[in-house]
DNA sequence: ATTTTGACGACCC
DNA sequence: TGGGTCGCCAAAA
């Protein structure tokens, strides 16, 4: 109990929606906040991913809004976050992923555009 | 109890 | 593009 449970459930949901970002795809801190039900909370996200003890939640999923990378450039986070989302499919240029690699659709560009992609290779 | 910091993000120059 | 503001709020100082 020396926890409050409020915070708890908040860590839990957090978590769990990171645990849902499907392999190969990435998303962000104010998506995920929103998924577990926290819209406005992408702080509490970065927080949360920070803490976590969990081995296996794959954090290296979760970017900035803009497809930035968890660190700059340069830190050994980063590096690392770049080496675990390469080794899932994911390529970083520069210390971004672009958006089509994001779970969700950012916007109707990034949309169309993979639209255009998956239909062209006859998959939907 | 108060201040500062932080793996954020939307906005506005 | 790049940089500053403001909102958010848990922890640490």
């Amino acid at each position: 109990m020396p926890t409050k449970p409020a915070r708890d459930a908040a860590r839990a949901a957090i978590e769990a929606a990171v645990r849902a970002i499907p392999l190969g795809r990435v998303s962000s801190y104010g998506a995920v906040a929103r998924q577990a039900g926290l819209p406005g909370r992408a702080r509490l996200v970065g927080h949360v991913l920070r803490t976590s003890v969990d081995g296996e939640l794959p954090w290296q999923r979760v970017l900035h809004a803009d497809g930035r990378l968890a660190a700059p450039v340069g830190t050994a986070l980063a590096r690392l976050q770049a080496r675990r989302l390469a080794a899932e499919g994911v390529a970083v240029h520069r210390g971004r992923v672009p958006a089509v690699h994001f779970a969700e659709q950012r916007d109707l560009d990034a949309a169309l555009w993979r639209f255009g992609k998956e239909a062209a290779s006859g998959r939907g």
